[in-house]
This record gives structure tokens, sequence and C-alpha cells, in this order.
DNA sequence: TAGGCGTGGGC
DNA sequence: TGCCCAAGCCT
């Protein structure tokens, strides 16, 4: 969605001050994206933290910065490679607009980020509010983010009751975001106002268990005056999650004696180009145990393996492992790899199939 | 426009 | 167990 840009509602003020100030003195300061106004560092951890908890990003961000220390060593990778480094993370859609952005900044821009929010939205991978993150961290472009903690800190601060599953009000909201950025900001306030949003909505203003009493901005909370803040913001959710059942076939050999092949190996297939796992490696997946057996007959036993649950967003997944050793030395199908266990980690691979796989590690 | 798209953590 | 949420974007 993009950021509107007019507003007549009464707002309060001395908003924008007193979380700048907060956030000089009380704010996040060592985090490894931070200290930087490197537009690739900081685009780089925008997409990593999209829907991702900060502490989960920090087990990917210094590993992917030093394969990848500039947008030139990102685009030139293959995909496989980015893929890789991604696995685990989820949403690995990010990674291959990540990539493909990574390879138009260097086509179309000779390597170097635009300085705008509207141009930078124009990127693969960068939507409406990573672009006002990246632009005012990076260039103190005065526009507003419209993330969770932004929606959650504004819809208290102004009492927003409005519904934000409807675009129309989140459209509402992200106008109000713009007008309550500090009027004329000077030197680092962008970044500093920025932060400042993120760090209260995730230290202070929590979806429950707000720390009111210690919060900058309470004399100026309507949701707090109300008495009642975790009322908002107000989302209707709608999303399902449909139950499936999937059969893995998890084929394995004992890798020939060969340079460099030497241990048992698995089977993996790329994933469909749309759709779950886009991007990735996985065993052969399918509806049914019948259809495993059907689709590989040279197979004459297979071993049921304990099913493990998984989770999506809108998924709820039971994996049915079926486990066998691949007889003869031609490919169990058109399209796949046999990958030694022990170089799984230079493979993207779905998180409960890795788990899976490394429980059944030889030696294991 | 609404639904697809991962994974881990908190309650 | 189940639901919500996390620095959203794409189609």
């Amino acid at each position: 969605m993009d950021a509107p840009q007019v507003v007549d509602d009464d707002l309060p003020s001395g908003f924008s001050q007193r979380l700048i100030d907060w956030q000089r003195q009380h704010g996040r300061h060592g985090l490894p994206w931070q200290g930087s106004r490197d537009p690739y560092r900081v685009w780089l951890s925008e997409i990593m933290l999209q829907q991702t908890q900060v502490t989960t990003v920090l087990g990917y961000y210094p590993r992917f910065l030093a394969r990848f220390p500039d947008v030139r060593a990102l685009a030139d990778a293959p995909a496989d490679d980015v893929m890789a480094l991604w696995s685990g993370l989820g949403y690995y859609s990010r990674a291959r607009n990540l990539h493909r952005c990574a390879q138009e900044v260097v086509a179309r821009h000779g390597g170097v980020f635009p300085r705008h929010s509207t141009e930078l939205a124009t990127l693969p991978g960068i939507g409406a509010s990573t672009a006002a993150a990246i632009a005012a961290f990076c260039f103190g472009e005065r526009i507003s983010i419209l993330d969770g903690n932004v929606r959650r800190v504004l819809t208290r601060l102004l009492a927003f009751d409005a519904d934000l599953s409807a675009s129309a009000h989140q459209k509402r909201l992200w106008a109000l975001a713009q007008a309550m950025l500090p009027p004329v900001p000077a030197g680092d306030d962008m970044a500093a106002y920025t932060q400042g949003l993120m760090d209260l909505g995730a230290s202070l203003c929590h979806r429950t268990r707000p720390q009111c009493e210690i919060c900058p901005v309470q004399p100026l909370c309507r949701g707090h005056a109300q008495g009642q803040p975790t009322r908002y913001p107000v989302v209707t959710r709608k999303t399902l999650r449909r139950h499936e059942s999937w059969w893995l076939a998890v084929l394995w050999r004992q890798g020939p004696p060969a340079a460099g092949m030497e241990g048992r190996q698995v089977w993996l297939e790329p994933r469909p180009v749309r759709g779950i796992w886009a991007g990735l490696y996985c065993t052969q997946v399918h509806a049914d145990e019948a259809s495993v057996q059907a689709a590989l007959p040279a197979v004459r036993s297979w071993e049921a393996l304990e099913p493990v649950a998984h989770s999506l967003t809108h998924r709820e997944l039971r994996l049915h492992p079926l486990w066998a050793e691949w007889p003869g030395d031609a490919a169990p199908s058109g399209s796949g790899r046999w990958v030694a266990w022990a170089d799984l980690a230079s493979v993207g691979v779905p998180a409960p199939v890795r788990s899976l796989l490394a429980s059944l590690a030889p030696g294991g």
C-alpha cells in the first residue's frame, strides 16, 4: 500500500520530540545493523526483519553479511547460495526478491541504492514501509514507516479504533503516522524517531501488559487515558489454517567413493517455483503413501518414520517421512540432486526437513 | 482486494 | 493445544 499524504485530525503535540529524546537515552543502539548508514546493511536488516523477531535475525545477519559484504557480491552470487544462507528464516520470497533487488541495484543504479523512498519502493521486496525505513535511517527523509510496532503505538496513542484489517483504515493510520513525524527534523532526528517508534513498541508498548508507567508519551496517550490501551489495535483476523498431511520420500544412498563424495547422501529436489518453500530443496513430497510407492516403484520397502507436526501461517502440516535406500545408480527422478549429510548446510532446505534429516544423520 | 507466504516465541 | 504476533510484500 502507498503511504498517503494528508490528514486533518486533531493530534497531540510534542510526541515526536519526546520520542526522540527517549530513544537517544533508552532506545536500542547496539544491534549489528545499527551504527551504519550504509543502505546495503540497512536494507538487508530491514528485509530480514520483515515479520521476523530481532532475536531470530541476530542468528542470520552477521553470517549473511560476511558472505555477501556488499550489493555486488550479493548480485553476483548463485541463487542457491542465497537461499542456503536464508534457510530457516522463512518467507523465502524475501530471499528471492533480495537477490533480484541486488541485481537491479547493480544493473539499473550502478550499484548505488536510490536515496528516495518512492524510488526504493519500486525495487523487488521493498514495500512502502521498508522504503521509508531505509530512506529515514540512511538519508533522513521525512517519511513514516508503518510496521506492527507503529500500528500498536499509534493506535493506542490516538485511540484509533477502526479495524486495520480494512486497507482503507490502514491507509488512514499511515496518514496519521506521517502527520506525527517531527515537524522540522534536524541532524539524525529521523533516524532516532523511526528507531524510537520501533523501540517503544518492542520494549514498552507490548501487545499485552504495556509498561505505561514508564512510557515517555504516556501523558499524551489517549488509550492510556481511557484506561484500556490493550484495546488497540483493532484487527479482526481472517486467515484460516488448513490441516494437510504430506508424505515425504526420504531416499538415501551410500555415496560413490569418488572424490569428495564419501558418506551417506539424501535425494533432494527443487520445490515448485510457486507456493510453499519455493526456491528451496526438499525431499519428494506426495499427498499420500500410495503416491509415494507409485512414483518410486524401484523401492521395494519403505520404513515409516514418526510423523512430524509443522505449522505455517496458513497450513497445519503433518509430515509423514518414508525412509528407504535407493537401489541402483539411476537418478530417482528427472530433477534433483544427491546431497551428502555433511553438505546439507550449504543447501536451502525447509526447517522441518532440515530437522528431520539431522535426526537421520549417519552415526547419529 | 484478500489471501499466500515460514518460523519461533509468548501466553 | 491453539491463537496471536514479529522492522510486510506480492499478486
